[in-house]
DNA sequence: CGTAAATTTGAGGTGCATCAATTAAAGTGG
DNA sequence: CCACTTTAATTGATGCACCTCAAATTTACG
C-alpha cells in the first residue's frame, strides 16, 4: 500500500506547458514520425490513412521521456495533454480516501489515456494519476487540438469507442475477478492478464526460451491492484513458485506450468482480445 | 447466490426471431414512437435530430414487455438484437465457473446494451447475461441495420463512446469499491449509486417525501453485485436499519439519514454524474 | 559503501464464508 | 379466501483466509 501524502499543487492554467513537468523531457530529435510508427496498428491512429497521417502529425505535440516511477499526472489535475504510450509499462491509479491505493489500469504501448476526465470543457481534471514502471516514451496530444481532430477524422470516433470498449472489457473481467474469493485466483488471474497483453505486443519483453516477460511490479504494485497487501501476496507468489508454476523475481516474470496456472486463475486468453463494434 | 444449471440451448441462427423467445411479448399497439419518447433525452438518440427521428423509427423493431425476473439473453447466446431499455430495472450478470453469479450492471432506463459482443460478424455473442429485476419494456433495434444506422448518423459514434465512458466509470467505481474492505462500505456503496442514479431518472420511481426509491433487489442480488453472501448482506442492513441509516424493506429502499450513509460508503454525487469526451 | 526501498518472516486477531435450520413472505390453484 | 408451495429473509455456530502490527533481511542504487 502507497500513501501518497503531499498532492502537488495544480499548475495556473494559463502558465501551463508541457516543460513544466519537471520530470518530463522531450526525446531528442529525430523524434518518431507517425508514418513511420512501428506500433500504430495497434493506436487509436490505426485506420487513419496514409496520406492523413502527414497533417495528422501536426496534431502531435512531441515525444517525451518519462523516468522510471516518475508521476506524469495527478488526478484532478486540469487535463491539457492526452497521450500514447509509445513505449514502456504505465500504471492508472486512484488514491483513496482511506490513504489506499488503486490501480486501476496498466498502460502498454499502444494505449491512449487521459481523455477520461472528471466536469466539462477546458477545466476538466484527469480522472486518475498516472505513474511509470519503467522508464517510458510518450506521444502527448494537446487537448484544445483533440476535438477539432474528432472532427476531421471521424472514423476516429469509432475507433475510440472501440479501444474503450476493450478498457470496458478489461475492467469488467476485474470485476469478475474480484468476485472469486482466493489470493491465489487472484494473484494467478492478473499476472497471466499482464503476460499476454505483453505477449501480443509488437515490440514485446517477451522471451519464449523461458516464456517469460519483462515485468516491473513490486508486489505492492501486484497487492495494490487486486486489494491485498504486499505481504500476502509475497506468500502466495512464493508458495506458487515452490509449486513450479512460476517465477516471479528480479523484473521478470516466467510461467512455468501455464496450463496450471490458467486453470488456478480461470483466464483464457479470449477474454483480453480486443472487441468490436458489432 | 444463484447457480444457472440448466443453460439452454443456442437458437439455429437462421430460424431465429424475436418472437421465438418464449416470455417476450410485443407491446400492444399504440407503440411509442421515437419522436414522442419521453426519455430520449437519455438515451442514444438524444443528439438525433427531429427530422432524422422519422426514419430513425424505421431501424426500431418494436417495443416488447419482459415480466419481472424473466431472462432476455443468457451470455455467448448469438446477438440479434440491441436494446434500449424504456421502462423498468435489468441486470447484466456472468456465471463464474464455480457457479456464482456476478452483476456486473443494473440498467435502467435510456441504458442501452447487448452490443458487447464477443467475436466478429453475425455470429458474435453476447456477453452477459440479462434478467428483469421488475416487468420491463424494450425498445429492441436488430444488430443488421445497426451498423447502416451509425453510418448514415455519425453523432450516434460520438454518443454510443460517451455512454461507453460512463460504463466504464460506473465500472471502474465499483473496482474502486471492492478495494476497501467492510461489507459495510460496499453495501452503501451500492445502494447510494443505486439510489442517485435512479432519482436521475426523468421518470423515477423516488418519492422525495420518505426519501425512498423503487427498489426490486433481493439481498441475494445485492451480494452478488459487491460479492458477499446474502446472510451477510442481510446482518449488515438490519444492523444499518438499527442504526437509522436506512430501511431496505418490500421492494424499497429509503435512506434515512443520507449524509452518514454517504460517509460510509465514500460516495459522492459526482461520482456517477455523465463523463464527456474532452 | 551507505542509505533507502523492497522483500521476507512471524504472531495474533477478525470479518466474512460456510453449513445448517427456522421463519416469514409471496404466489398459486382450488 | 384459505391450504399449499415456493422463494426470500432470518438466525446461529464454527472455521479460515487475509489483515495488522512488528521486525529482520535482502536488494537496489547513488
Amino acid at each position: 500500500m502507497i500513501c501518497l501524502t503531499a498532492i502537488p499543487v495544480a499548475h495556473p492554467r494559463s502558465a501551463f506547458h508541457m516543460n513544466e513537468k519537471p520530470n518530463l523531457q522531450r526525446c531528442p530529435d529525430p523524434q518518431t514520425k507517425c508514418k513511420e510508427c512501428p506500433i500504430r496498428t495497434m493506436t487509436l491512429f490505426r485506420d487513419v490513412s496514409e496520406n492523413d497521417l502527414v497533417w495528422m502529425q501536426e496534431f502531435r505535440d512531441t515525444q517525451y521521456l518519462l523516468p522510471d516511477r516518475e508521476i506524469l499526472f495527478q488526478e484532478g489535475e486540469t487535463a491539457h495533454t492526452l497521450y500514447t504510450l509509445f513505449d514502456g509499462w504505465l500504471i492508472l491509479f486512484k488514491t483513496l480516501d482511506n490513504g489506499k491505493r488503486r490501480i486501476m489500469r496498466f498502460l502498454l504501448p499502444g494505449d491512449f489515456f487521459g481523455f477520461q476526465v472528471d466536469g466539462i470543457g477546458p477545466a476538466s481534471g484527469y480522472m486518475h494519476s498516472s505513474q511509470a514502471l519503467m522508464e517510458s516514451t510518450l506521444c502527448a496530444f494537446p487537448v484544445t487540438r483533440f476535438r477539432s481532430m474528432m472532427q476531421k477524422q471521424p472514423q476516429l470516433t469509432a475507433r475510440l469507442a472501440e479501444m474503450e470498449m476493450h478498457d470496458m472489457n478489461l475492467c469488467q473481467n476485474h470485476l469478475i475477478d474480484a468476485a472469486r474469493n482466493s489470493a491465489r485466483q487472484h494473484i494467478a488471474f492478473l499476472l497471466l492478464e499482464l503476460f499476454h497483453r505483453v505477449r501480443r505486443q509488437i515490440r514485446s519483453g517477451y522471451d519464449g526460451k523461458t516464456n517469460s516477460i519483462v515485468f516491473p511490479l513490486t508486489r505492492e504494485d501486484i497487492g495494490d491492484a487486486i486489494g491485498l497487501t504486499s505481504h500476502h501476496v509475497n506468500r502466495i507468489l512464493q508458495e506458487m513458485e515452490r509449486e513450479g508454476l512460476i517465477l516471479c523475481q528480479k523484473k521478470r516474470l516466467s510461467i512455468l506450468n501455464e496450463k496450471a496456472f490458467m486453470e488456478i486463475g480461470q483466464f483464457e486468453p479470449g477474454m483480453i482480445l480486443p472487441k468490436h463494434l458489432i
